[in-house]
DNA sequence: TGATGTTTAGGCTTAC
DNA sequence: GTAAGCCTAAACATCA
């Protein structure tokens, strides 16, 4: 739970639970999936309080892994040899976070047993990422932006043009952005002394801020034959299939009632101060975001063929 | 052998 | 008050 410390989150638990932490570790990496031991260095490198009693919330992670139908394992290839699989967000889990606190969901999300993938509905899968390649390949052509070169496993097919991941740098910082005035943002630099992160925006969430990459311009492995026609078992790539989910924000456990903090996550300013580009409204990535009303189910074309439920 | 993954259990907190 | 979610601990299995 949320410890807010006088002036810093530094040394402080982090508003997030471990699912949180988790699933911003996968939507950062830019194909959408990543080893048990990125998850651990993302986490420790963003969060110091991380930094210490080690095994105790690496234990609790992998137990969340395993247990939170909401994340996917997806085994490495032959030709990938490492430890460990690789971890993936389930395509449906956007809502899970649907009153917008990271610290603790309203519904659990659950898959189905009719939820894996049957054979037809991994076909209607597989067709639904052709046509969603099909029409980022169209678009790379119109702008003359090259692919870039990702690696088998990566997702990226899996996501609209208008999709925003519930984890994504920028539904956690919309809200601010309607904010008038100046005040989201200074509140937000002032916050900045919490996490000490180093990175910037364009390396946390290369997949949001990098726009040659993001988005509009998401890789397309076609690739080999032991796995799906995407390299990765179709159950893993459609994120693109997820509902738009609230705007999340802390909103209950945060430190918003203690003064000098707002409500948003104290390592978001961090990213801001970074990256000042970012914040601009009339960013692509802004706009985008808050001009765009689409909302997935409208934009993709078989969300149905991903089906998961929330239990209470 | 250590990292990774699964499962079970108990206690605490929070939403309903 | 109850159910559900979260955290922590622990035991065990598997694998590189």
């Amino acid at each position: 739970m949320p410890r807010p410390g006088r002036n810093t989150y530094s040394d402080q638990k982090p508003p997030y639970s471990y699912i949180s932490l988790t699933a911003m570790a996968i939507q950062s990496s830019s194909e959408k999936m990543l080893p048990l031991s990125e998850i651990y260095k993302f986490i420790m490198d963003r969060f110091p309080y991380y930094r210490e009693n080690t095994q105790r919330w690496q234990n609790s992670l992998r137990h969340n892994l395993s247990f939170n139908d909401c994340f996917i394992k997806i085994p490495r290839r032959p030709d990938q040899p490492g430890k460990g699989s690789f971890w993936a967000l389930h395509p449906n889990c956007g809502d899970m976070f649907e009153n917008g606190s990271f610290l603790r969901r309203r519904k659990r999300f659950k898959v189905l047993a009719a939820d894996h993938l049957a054979p037809s509905k991994q076909s209607d899968a597989a067709h639904y990422l052709q046509q969603q390649a099909k029409l980022r390949l169209s678009a790379l052509a119109a702008t003359g932006t090259h692919l870039p070169q990702m690696s088998t496993y990566n997702l990226g097919v899996s996501q609209s043009s208008t999709f925003k991941h519930p984890f994504a740098i920028e539904n956690i910082i919309a809200r601010e952005y309607k904010v008038p005035g100046s005040l989201a943002f200074s509140t937000m630099q002032s916050m900045s002394a919490g996490y000490p992160l180093h990175n910037q925006l364009t390396t946390a969430w290369p997949h949001m801020y990098n726009t040659s990459v993001i988005d509009t311009a998401a890789p397309i492995s076609m690739a080999s034959s032991d796995y799906s026609a995407y390299g990765v078992p179709i159950k893993s790539l459609c994120h693109g299939g997820q509902s738009l989910p609230a705007i999340p924000v802390p909103i209950k456990p945060t430190p918003t009632s203690m003064p000098g903090f707002s409500a948003l996550p104290p390592h978001i300013p961090a990213f801001l101060s970074n990256s000042p580009q970012s914040l601009s409204p009339t960013s692509p990535q802004t706009a985008t975001s808050q001009s765009s009303p689409a909302t997935p189910s409208e934009t993709l074309t078989s969300p149905s063929t991903l089906q998961s439920v929330a239990v209470h």
